[in-house]
DNA sequence: GTCTATAGCTTGATAGAC
DNA sequence: GTCTATCAAGCTATAGAC
């Protein structure tokens, strides 16, 4: 495995758990079992390090999400639409091993802050987005655009809350509810987040 | 002014543009117009001081939250559960001053992070979010609790990405939709969160 | 590409005077 | 309750040898 790729998952992991600035590049490429010279060496400063972890995965992500857009019928159902988005990044935590997991709560933190709005989230998820409010408008004609607009964002706070895992729900449910079974929260998810669409459409 | 409040409102204006770690008792105080020293003879460690900002808020939350709650008809709807958990928030977010704002963006990030989930959510969030379960149990009686539990987490994420303001929906939407305009967003907000409950109820 | 060594700064916390 | 001064540790980034 090279330098490279032990610094992105060392990286990954560290900056899900702690957050960028929660995290040094000391214990970065000391959880790598590399030399600290080369995480500068390779990625430049801490910020691009950051951006740099993101992207690999956003990458394969949204390949894979215009691949399941694109295969949709002409119109698609709500459920068929949501499932296209939400579907990879279901299928890649639950077996993609565990820096999936990681990006997943990494995601969370970014899509929840301001601070990386710009540089990550309308920079890389914006054309899959963009794909996705494409098709709402074509299952759902006669809503009101701005409400898709608002579904969407609806969605993403749902989804990126769930694919974090954070355990809340474990606690709060007494174990009725367990974070990591994402298959099964995946069957709620999509019905519950169709039928918020579909009513908006009637507004 | 106080001394103590000079220096949790400087906090949590930082706390939510940075995170914990992305900001330091030297910029608070700093920022509060007071010595260095002085944090730490209020507060003690940074991580208390952390607490005590999230905790400022969320008791005068959670004591109008409870309030409306009491106050629905038995069985409530969905709609009037879901108002009164959410609207003491969108209030004092729209009306309550800068405060309330830094607030909302300090809850998203904390919301999607493991690890304030036991410091913050459990011990400040959940005895509301049990008073609300106990409500929708009574609002859809045919409901699998599990699936109450879930839509209560759909519903959380949705909220706090939608509280935080992030401006990314006004990007995506090229101006049509406004994160702000949270008074609008609610009432798109409320009906797409029961739909999805009462959905997840048949299943 | 990798390693050692270090410059230049910032960090949280506190001791001790007032 | 407030202030000055400081400690010990940590930080990012890089220069220079191999």
């Amino acid at each position: 495995m090279s330098t490279k790729d032990r610094i992105l998952d060392a990286a990954e992991t560290l900056f899900a758990d702690a957050g960028y600035d929660g995290v040094s590049l000391r214990q970065i490429t000391s959880a790598a079992g590399v030399e600290l010279a080369l995480a500068n060496y390779h990625f430049g400063p801490k910020s691009d390090l950051f951006l740099a972890v993101v992207q690999r995965r956003a990458d394969e992500l949204n390949r894979e999400r215009m691949t399941l857009l694109a295969a949709l019928p002409d119109p698609p159902t709500m459920e068929g639409l949501i499932d296209a988005f939400a579907r990879p990044f279901m299928e890649k935590s639950l077996r993609g091993g565990a820096g999936w997991k990681s990006y997943a709560r990494l995601i969370a933190q970014i899509a929840n802050s301001q601070r990386w709005t710009q540089a990550v989230m309308h920079t890389q998820f914006d054309p899959v987005a963009e794909a996705f409010i494409k098709g709402a408008k074509r299952a759902l004609p006669e809503a009101d655009p701005r409400n898709l607009y608002w579904g969407f964002h609806f969605m993403v706070g749902a989804m990126t809350m769930t694919f974090a895992e954070t355990g809340r729900i474990d606690v709060l449910s007494r174990g009725k509810c367990k974070s990591g079974a994402l298959d099964k929260i995946y069957q709620r998810m999509i019905p519950f987040l169709a039928a918020g669409f579909r009513r908006l459409a009637e507004a």
